[in-house]
DNA sequence: CGCGGTGTTGAGACCTGTCAAGACGTGTGG
DNA sequence: CCACACGTCTTGACAGGTCTCAACACCGCG
């Protein structure tokens, strides 16, 4: 289940088969966690980070007054919070969406190999700019795109990678938020969500029920949302 | 000049005599750039990263059709586009808004680094993840702050991060930023930009004129931005 | 003295939010 | 098997924050 994972890596530089028996020696143990729950707290004191095996999991920041962002949703083959690894703490929570399946990384084993293998380091590195890539795209959304744009959007980039992981199924992936979320996501409310979720179905682009997201219209909904993959860096290049 | 960038790190870890030098022999050279230009272009192949040493930076991403969001502003001894070492070209626009003075850092020296100094690895690693976590305020400001909270959210974190490299004077600091650049940042319009700024001075908050910030009632101007500084991790610890 | 960029103001439109109620659906217990 | 409960989804009416467009004022600079 890790090949997910190593799936994200090589998509963006080679690996060596060293330095894939040092990926695979990452994970100390493999845990499950039910649908909805709160895994890693805002502020706490950090010994591991979680390699999302299976599942959804998403970071959230919670304003005073319970007003939420989710700043960024993850799925199979993410290191979660790998950031965690120098930062420390986190400055949100990370809650599980759906069940989940989580390979638990200790600092310790990350540390090692930072100092063994500079390389692979780089490649860590280079996924954690990655992430912070994906969350510049994301201020671009929130900052100037429409709600209907920017759901559109969203649903293209989760299209993508997915499709890195082997998550899609034809034209159509699993996508278990409800509107309530989605909304958190978007930066919208959940009733706007709702209209701008009929407005795409209406304009013939996209299907969304029980839990399962269908691209109509791949073409129109990139136009629709103004998107861009370069941001995703989805070139193999040496790091 | 580079004793800004080595305070800034100082602020999250301790550097050693052998890692101070290191620092000082990243930059290859210094050279001077004029307000208003782009000196580092979205896609560009990068071979060097670049170290503000004197002035004001932003991290621009552009939109067909000309809309614009700052993604970050960058003040000296931040380095703006360190990510770009790993990232090989980046994903938005690096532009000058003030006169800048910068140290140009070949990634060759980076990557000699990150083989022979894994723990100011781990500093810089931490130092791109501190960028990402101010992204992800911005987020929040963007998806869930009303106009009033997002500028003096955006004040506060300013305020704090001058002052770490000495550049706050008093209750005020240099602020360059035309109307119209404080709209890119905050996700609004230039017009809207100025009402809520007469909102934040009308309420004895802050004062704005001539390319200057006073802040007139700290308390109060971080209780009307529900501001939090947890997520710059100003402590210093073992990274 | 005129010009271009910046800042200011007003009126009206529009997108998104708020509040409230009801429909739907699925799991549980009687 | 039905009744109910709870979360989720949907809908309507209305409010409000922010945008658009347009005009004008201000100011430093050539």
């Amino acid at each position: 289940m890790i090949e997910r994972h190593l799936k994200k890596l090589r998509q963006r530089d080679a690996i060596s088969a060293e330095e894939e028996q040092a990926v695979r020696g990452l994970v100390a143990q493999v845990i499950e966690q039910p649908a909805d729950r709160v895994i890693v707290r805002e502020g706490q004191e950090l010994r591991e980070s979680l390699l999302l095996l299976d599942g959804w999991l998403a970071r959230v920041k919670d304003l005073p007054g319970g007003q939420r962002q989710i700043t960024e949703l993850h799925v199979a083959g993410d290191f979660a919070d790998l950031h965690g690894f120098v930062l420390k703490r986190l400055d949100h929570d990370v809650v599980t969406i759906t069940r989940v399946r989580i390979g638990v990384v200790p600092h310790e084993r990350i540390r090692e190999m930072t100092e063994r293998l500079p390389h692979l380091t780089r490649i860590y590195w280079f996924m954690t700019n990655l992430d912070a890539a994906v969350h510049r795209e994301a201020a671009v959304s929130l900052g100037r795109r429409p709600a209907l744009a920017r759901m559109a959007h969203l649903f293209c980039e989760l299209w993508i990678r997915l499709d890195i992981v082997g998550l899609t199924q034809g034209d159509s992936f699993d996508f278990p938020l409800t509107q309530s979320e989605l909304a958190e996501v978007l930066g919208l409310t959940a009733v706007h969500v709702n209209r701008t979720l009929q407005e795409l179905r209406r304009m013939g682009l996209v299907e969304l029920h029980s839990g399962r997201l269908r691209i109509i219209e791949w073409e129109a909904l990139k136009s629709a949302a103004l998107f861009d993959e370069s941001y995703l860096f989805l070139e193999r290049r040496q790091r």
